[in-house]
DNA sequence: GCCAGCCGGTGACCACTGTCACCAGGCTAA
DNA sequence: TTAGCCTGGTGACAGTGGTCACCGGCTGGC
């Protein structure tokens, strides 16, 4: 069954009507609760996924240890599946919904064509990559220069930011995964912040003044 | 004068006739010899290069303390250039020239039109950035995972292979700029590393066994 | 010959962070 | 109720790396 194209153009009101009419055609559209692991490690690609509601979140690991990388919010998409998906590589992230999401799927030989026929799916990606290409920019940066102070709370002020929610119902532990370092550490740090009144640590989670 | 068609043909082999004639007219040839700045941070893009011969060094810095990224080689180009100068926005790294370099220099608008005509610029490009993607991901694991012993002689197994030689005439303070490190802490690293037998460090340089 | 400057080398010190062990409170399932 | 589990919280400790002070050797300029 055909995608309503009125729907795909609701999320992605740039597509010209005949790319709409082909994604409608061969595109799958997907509904994915939040917490669901979409791209594993290693993982050769047949679908690329653009998000159109929702969100996902985008990790590297080694070794037990992982590093959130970036999200990929609304009208945006992965870079990682894109190129993998293109040169039939595997893939060297793994993405997990971080909210429920409805994602649109598109066939990698499909997409392969749509880049060169249609110039907004070219300069989607161009500046997906971009974007990409600045955010893992900006991870090296504070790896390299922000001690875990700065690194927790400019997590916690991004994480507010993506979600537009004050109180952020996080564990420690949780933190600390996303962050690459280890649960006693987020605690520790988490007291400091405190002090410092820049966060609250409510029964609920973790408000951020 | 327009440039030697045959001279850009040699270096860029996949370009058709008709991109090599227009870049002849508009592009411009430059040699740029060892150690000078080609992009800095917060500069404003009009030409973006693409290396035809020698290696430029990629940077990013934050007060004093630098990381060096990525090397562009031959036949590679700059994707923050790119990026900067199709999006109009200041670079956020700089690049210097590693060893003596073979430049060609396109116009931003020129370039910008020539994506979008042209496939093999566009599949050039998409590869870059995939490139460098895949680079910085290596660049933060690098941070995260890896001991300094371990950061230092990846480091020198990879400028020995860039380079091709066994033997690299690198003062230690330089070293420690390119790792974003101290100079004590890149002396007593090499002096561990040549007691592991990995390295040994000679009047002319530093030898990688 | 002398001095300045760069280079590698070293010891002392300290801040940060990762790790281990352990605890108390709260919640849940048996 | 009890046992188990997850959660945050702590103290102790060690390893890493950044900083400071200072050295001796070498070199190039004067």
């Amino acid at each position: 069954m055909p995608l309503a194209i009125t729907e795909i153009k609701k999320h992605l009101p740039g597509f010209p009507p005949e790319l709409l009419e082909e994604i409608s055609e061969h595109g799958m559209m997907k509904e994915v609760p939040e917490g669901v692991e979409i791209l594993k490690e290693g993982q050769y690609i047949k679908v690329i996924p653009i998000v159109l509601e929702g969100l996902v979140k985008v990790f590297t690991r080694m070794e037990e240890k992982e590093l959130l990388l970036y999200y990929i919010g609304p009208a945006q998409s992965c870079i990682m599946s894109f190129s993998s998906g293109l040169s039939n590589s595997p893939s060297r992230i793994f993405a997990f919904t971080e909210d429920a999401s409805l994602l649109l799927l598109l066939p990698t030989d499909k997409l392969n064509k749509w880049v060169k026929q249609y110039p907004a799916v070219n300069e989607l990606f161009f500046q997906q990559y971009n974007l990409r290409y600045t955010e893992m920019l900006d991870t090296i940066n504070s790896l390299l220069f922000d001690k875990m102070d700065q690194r927790l709370y400019n997590y916690l002020l991004e994480k507010s930011r993506m979600k537009g929610e004050k109180i952020l119902p996080l564990r420690h532990k949780q933190i600390a995964g996303e962050l690459g370092t280890a649960r006693e550490v987020v605690t520790r740090v988490m007291k400091r912040l405190e002090q410092e009144g820049k966060v609250k640590q409510l029964p609920e989670g973790i408000q951020i003044n």
